[in-house]
DNA sequence: CTTCGATTGCGTACGTCGTACGTTAGCGCA
DNA sequence: TGCGCTAACGTACGACGTACGCAATCGAAG
């Protein structure tokens, strides 16, 4: 038997390969979501945009399984399941789902496109979901949780990608001065503004969600 | 003399203004973000892409204003500034913000793409912070609580928005029963998972929120 | 009332995007 | 050795944002 027939993998002449063409995608989304265009990954491998079409029928479709792979790279601490103490194992699974998309800003953008869940993301909820078991927490309250973790990380990670980009503090500083003085309360508060979409900030919010919890 | 606007085509001087072409662009947007296309707009007008560029420098920066402007028109109960319960004017705020962005589904896709607020968003922050105030909340505390319930909302509407879309709800049945069978808490709350981003769950969650206001 | 620079308004056209569609070239089998 | 099939890819199209520059109009000066 020869290795000439496998089944449906066997490429012809310079061909790709799916995780080729990811890895192609994601360094280039590296550039921003803007950046990811069928001809600059097809460029990155020498290839021909349509050459990508072979593997993804659409770019949505190229899309999210660049967003489904990101996905799956979240780990948690399979120690933490055993740990006693649900609450901390929350704000862990909170602080890594976070960090996942600030470490991939592209993703929150790709996110509004392409919204719906893949594969991968079902496991992240399994994992959610024991730990809100452990904490008592089951049913529509432990969905409404977990649903509410992963929206506030969604919004929180746009908020603090756009404050970082570049020009955004100072046109911030713009609009403040130009407003501020009419509102007693934002003015007061200014130097808090401006670091709104912070880690510290993040804290406090999480520790609000899962405050009756563990 | 004669007049200058010729009954069927006014294209002498200050043929369009701001307003007319927000007011088509909101009109145009009503069909999807990326239906929002300069020539559409300009279309909807009876006019040529070009003649848009006259009023804004950019594409973006008519987003921008039809952005601030639908945040202008979010109203907030003048006579529960003076109500006595912060807890609830905290709850009506959230929910009236979260239905704004659920009135105007483009409006999210579009704040990804401009993420940086416009003037009409402080006296926005004002009322919130005049409200956390009252609660004894205030400082980076009232900042954190502010943008958790801004990115809490930016999120859920995404979730809300893109679960309501046409076969969402197929695909992901499908996806269910193709990964929740090896999920066992996963499929124990399959009914919960469907309505995820429900009304009823928002309730849950910013209850957790505020649950040591007032 | 005429003339003329400045300004307003917009038409043409370019570069880029996703991708429909048709062409080519290598494989398995006769 | 040849043939038909289909995987692989090149060409080309319509839609996008918008740079650029011409034409129509206005205000002021003669």
């Amino acid at each position: 038997m020869t290795d000439t027939t496998s089944p449906r993998t066997r490429r012809r002449r310079n061909s790709l390969t799916e995780v080729e063409i990811l890895d192609a995608a994601e360094t280039v989304a590296a550039d921003g979501f803007a950046a990811l265009t069928m001809r600059a990954v097809a460029d990155a491998l020498g290839a021909s945009p349509m050459a990508l079409y072979r593997y993804f029928a659409t770019k949505d479709e190229l899309v999210d399984a660049l967003l489904d792979r990101v996905l799956g790279r979240i780990e948690f601490d399979d120690g933490s399941d055993g740990s006693g103490d649900p609450r901390a194992d929350l704000d862990d699974f909170a602080h890594r789902h976070l960090a996942l998309l600030l470490a991939h800003p592209w993703a929150v953008a790709a996110l509004v496109a392409h919204p719906l869940p893949g594969p991968n993301a079902f496991p992240i909820g399994e994992h959610a979901l024991v730990i809100l078991e452990r904490a008592g927490i089951t049913g529509d309250d432990a969905v409404a949780l977990f649903s509410g973790i992963l929206a506030l990380n969604y919004g929180w990670a746009s908020f603090a990608i756009s404050r970082d980009e570049p020009d955004a503090a100072s046109s911030m500083a713009r609009l403040f001065a130009s407003t501020a003085p009419g509102l007693p309360r934002t003015a007061a508060v200014a130097a808090e503004m401006q670091r709104y979409g912070s880690d510290d900030h993040y804290d406090r919010v999480i520790a609000r969600l899962l405050h009756t919890v563990g």
